[in-house]
DNA sequence: TAGATTGTTAATCGATTAACAATC
DNA sequence: TAGATTGTTAATCGATTAACAATC
């Protein structure tokens, strides 16, 4: 039975030891004393947790690039999140095959939630569509949603709403890249100091 | 001169007005006694901190279906990340036109990099081309990369990546949809009970 | 001046971690 | 038993916030 201590996986996490027996624990995640934690269990427990021993079913809605991209992308199936349906709304798209599926017209998306257990769906639509894809994918039963609009989805409680904007993701980018240069040149925005602020 | 005061500005971020006020005051922002914060003033100083009043010039490097929806998205060039560059390494891609813009070959990178000031670059090429892609972007003196690949890429210190994983993303939608679920029916994974845990 | 609000001190709160009894 | 390591208590550290003097 393959173990391992504490102290080795808070070197692995880049965390106190104490802190990482006190975060199992409250998970209920035990070792055994003079020995550590079975390797096997703390992954099966771990995995439980995050919802990783199971599949999460996909639909993307929305076939242009983004969509494509997405249906494509086999890392999403490899993760335990199959594509298995596609949606959109232009005649011109639906009834092609892109990634081995057939694109369905959106009004086929309760019938196939349905029927594929669908559990999360993307929408990778044009951003005034959002909203309106979004009201269709809750009234279809699909309990989370991952979006690319810039704006936040409007959605009853208990939907889970995750947004990836792609404008924020270069952001956040930005500002390391600014706030390294500005090191580099000596300056600090983040401590209290004396000297010179950009600006 | 419209101000505004602590007390309102905490209330619209969801924070406490004297932790708002003091971190105000450490990026150096102040306001004036018996007043508030001149917004003007404010919206400038914390631009500058974030770097918003500057423009990034993108490169997108890969014109696959992902590629491709970047160059199209409009909202970048409004947040300040001009899209003024595609490469691809493919012959059949090199010179066509996407997005208005004429697809170079990535040996152009340097002299490109060099002629239009680009400052970040996206690799949205298939992911086991994505470390030789890094190092020639950093290689060309490009000091900012997003990625979408699953594994983290390899750079010198000062260059800053930031990695945009659609599985993860995934990942940490169905990590809350599972925990809303457990909490529906009463279960508690984040604080010490005595009850039931699922598993 | 009276009222309002900042900027900051000092108190509080919560999170991290050292330390060690429990125990394998 | 001796050595190792957990699980948790108690100390420490840092972050939040109440409170208020400064001052517009």
């Amino acid at each position: 039975m393959a173990s391992v201590s504490s102290k080795q996986l808070a070197e692995l996490a880049g965390v106190n030891s104490a802190t990482l027996r006190r975060d199992l624990s409250s998970l209920h995640i035990g070792g055994t004393r003079g020995v550590g934690y079975d390797v096997k269990h703390v992954l099966h427990q771990i995995g439980l947790v995050l919802g990783v021993n199971q599949k999460w079913p996909v639909a993307v809605i929305g076939v242009g690039n983004l969509g494509r991209a997405l249906a494509n992308y086999t890392g999403l199936s490899e993760r335990g999140f199959p594509v298995l349906a596609l949606f959109d709304v232009e005649a011109a798209k639906v009834g092609t095959k892109v990634a081995g599926l057939t694109v369905r017209h959106l009004d086929q998306l309760p019938a196939v939630v349905n029927q594929l257990g669908i559990l999360v769906a993307v929408i990778a639509t044009p951003p005034e569509a959002a909203q309106e894809v979004a009201d269709a994918v809750v009234a279809a039963g699909v309990p989370s949603i991952l979006s690319f609009t810039a704006d936040s989805l409007h959605v009853p409680e208990g939907v889970v709403v995750r947004r990836v904007d792609l404008a924020t993701e270069l952001q956040i980018l930005s500002f390391y890249q600014q706030r390294a240069t500005a090191a580099e040149r000596g300056f600090e925005y983040f401590v209290d100091v004396d000297g010179p602020v950009p600006g």
